[in-house]
RNA sequence: GGGCCCGUGGUGUAGUCGGCUAACAUACUGGCCUGUCAAGCCAGAGAUCGCGGGUUCGAGACCCGUCGGGCCCGCCA
């Protein structure tokens, strides 16, 4: 093997004259017959390799090569000639003129092409493969400039993470990954116990009471990146095991771990994207406020385009379907999109008819319209049902002008709220209202403690239930849970959440409430979680952390819209990993050694 | 559990109202070429259109089923 001295990424015009070696893959290879260049390519970049017939065996060598062959190349580095330098890499002004090449190993085919199509190549073929062959064959995928990218970026976050909190005084400590399943929360991936037949572990959905009762040792200050396992469905940001930085601190309040987070995100987005650093203290809205103005518990607040509530403006309206829903006690919320009235009649019903699909999807049975043209007659069909005085109130209460049309949903309050605040993030996408390159970071505090369980008849903790109320609402946990607020809050970022965080109960009396609140007997409390009880009465300091998914903030830093672009061996949605075929059927005698059988009809041992 | 969308050479796509001997790009093979950098030019090979059934004189296209994938709702303390 021949060593190499430099990366592809070293080489620069001062450089001119040495001689080097440079090891990497065949990434493009551009063949004159005579004069023959290789792109040679390594994680740090991109170095152009040039093979002329004086050496023969290279030369020789170098026709044989295809893409993705790895290569050893010996040469003497030399500036380009005037006018030959390629400014697009940032070795463009040398290159390697060989008097060696080595096929370290060659390559098939591959399955797809490597080249992305990132920056600046217009070519439809490359960049696109289906997912799935990209993940059957990730360790090609991976190769891609652009996950390299997204890759390096995660490790100097996770790096940046643990400067940072390292430099604040937080230690990391470890929790384990073998734990015991909690009644609360997502269902859990269980571990059969071969030494306790019948038994199982569960993986952690995240470490939150392993790091509670580090505060309760006196650790005052820990971090972990940690890993946590949730047996739900997937998404495009959601992977059955994620990563999440883990954060706990004793004898702060809610405003202790704002700032402390607030710092965090302001220096990863500075050192990580070249976007505006983002001005501190973030703004910040209440649950009710984020709820009623956006219809979300993460709101994009890149864009307005708030919604409106019209019940006060429609009391007394005659338009029966209107007057019906608030009779019912339902809500009439609204949302205005701009310039959408100057579509022609047919364009803006076929618009109308995609922004009902979103509505819908929402559980909103229909999604009422009004235009406001800047010349001619409405082309909305129920605009006559309106009085002049309700149009023109319904326009200035949504800041709807001449040539824009405001959209209307008469649902409860559950439904119309979540129907349009969909429908505004389709309008803010539609219309182009997000400017690219931002980073509008959002606290939304005050969330409910809980909340009532349609299905099961109870009362649910809304973050988990180890999360403290607001002192002053205390009084009504029993009389009105669903008026009580937790001190608990979110940070989101253009419009994803990013993490979510609490102060936590401390005192076994209010933690017995809630588990009580929750619906668990003192028994079945103790059962579960009497070492949590027990530690309350040992000496336990105040607390309050946050966790913060990594998988989506490295997802937004890099500009991708998928955490799976993040994560270098995800699993598909249907939390399948098609590299390796995981999951997959295990011996018998595994089975037999864990006293487990399968009830399982199809693929069953 | 449910909704919407997609499966066509290795890869990415086109294929309109059912008439196809399935088109294009790229990759691949061979040839030409001394300054390219998405190298170029010439030639070639490569697809039973995911699978099964149906409608039809005729199906890549239409219908039913099924498998695989993507996005979403539910779910995710």
């Amino acid at each position: 093997m021949l060593k190499r001295t430099h990366t592809c990424g070293d080489l620069r015009a001062a450089d001119a004259g040495q001689e080097v070696v440079l090891a990497g893959w065949a990434y493009r290879r551009r063949d004159h017959g005579t004069l023959i260049f290789l792109d040679l390519r390594d994680r740090y970049g991109v170095t152009q390799v040039v093979i002329t017939p004086d050496t023969l065996a290279a030369h020789e060598a170098a026709q044989r090569v295809r893409s993705e062959f790895v290569l050893a190349v010996r040469g003497a580095v030399r500036r380009r000639p005037a006018g030959m330098e390629n400014p697009s890499l940032l070795t463009g002004e040398v290159e390697v003129v060989a008097s060696e090449l080595v096929v370290e190993n060659p390559a098939k085919p591959l399955p797809f092409e490597i080249r992305d199509d990132l920056e600046a190549n217009p070519s439809e073929t490359a960049g696109r493969t289906s997912e799935f062959a990209r993940l059957k064959y990730r360790y090609l995928d991976l190769r891609r400039p652009r996950l390299q990218r997204n890759i390096i970026l995660r490790h100097r976050a996770v790096k940046l993470m643990r400067d940072y909190l390292d430099a604040h005084s937080f230690l990391e400590i470890e929790t384990p990954i073998l734990t015991k399943s909690t009644p609360e929360g997502a269902r859990d991936y269980l571990v059969p116990s071969r030494v306790h037949p019948g038994k199982f572990y569960a993986l952690p959905q995240s470490p939150q009471q392993f790091k509670q009762l580090l505060m309760v040792a006196g650790f005052d200050r820990y971090f972990q990146i940690a890993r946590c396992f949730r047996d739900e469905d997937l998404r495009a940001d959601r992977q059955p095991e994620f990563t999440q930085l883990d954060v706990e601190m004793s004898f702060v309040g809610q405003e202790d771990v704002i700032e402390l987070v607030s710092g965090l995100c302001r220096e990863l987005t500075m050192q990580l994207t070249e976007a505006e650093p983002p001005s501190l203290p973030f703004p910040r809205l209440t649950y009710a406020e984020a709820m009623a103005r956006y219809g979300s518990d993460k709101p994009d607040i890149r864009f307005g385009l708030e919604l409106q509530d019209l019940g006060d403006l429609l009391a007394d309206t005659g338009v029966g379907f209107l007057k019906a829903a608030l009779a019912a006690g339902n809500v009439v919320k609204a949302v205005a999109a701009p310039g959408l009235a100057g579509l022609s009649g047919q364009k803006l019903r076929e618009q109308v008819k995609a922004y009902e699909e979103v509505v819908k999807i929402y559980g909103a049975k229909g999604l009422a319209w009004l235009d406001y043209p800047a010349e001619g007659g409405p082309k909305s069909p129920i605009a006559k049902f309106f009085s002049a005085a309700e149009l023109a109130a319904i326009a200035e209460r949504c800041q709807a002008g001449p040539g824009d049309v405001v959209f209307m949903v008469a649902d409860t309050a559950r439904v119309a709220t979540a129907a349009l605040g969909e429908l505004r993030l389709r309008l803010g996408r539609d219309l182009n209202l997000i400017a690219p390159g931002q980073f509008a970071y959002l606290w939304v505090v005050d969330f409910p403690l809980v909340d009532w369980n349609e299905e099961e008849g109870r009362w649910d903790a809304m973050h988990h239930p180890f999360t403290s109320p607001k002192a002053e609402d205390m009084d009504r946990m029993t009389s009105d849970p669903g008026s009580v607020r937790a001190n608990a809050y979110d940070i989101v970022l253009n419009g994803v959440e990013l993490g979510g965080g609490s102060i936590r109960i401390h005192q076994r009396e209010v933690q017995e409430r809630m588990f009580q609140l929750l619906g668990h007997s003192p028994e079945a409390a103790a059962l579960k979680f009497g070492h949590m009880l027990d530690a309350f009465e040992f000496g336990t300091p105040p607390h309050g952390g946050i966790a913060l998914g990594i998988d989506r903030f490295i997802m937004l830093l890099a500009g991708e819209t998928s955490i799976r672009e993040v994560i270098p061996f995800p699993k598909n949605q249907q939390a399948v990993e098609p590299m390796t075929g995981t999951p997959d059927v295990v011996d018998k005698a595994q089975l037999d050694l864990l006293q487990l059988m399968s009830t399982a009809k199809k693929d069953a041992v």
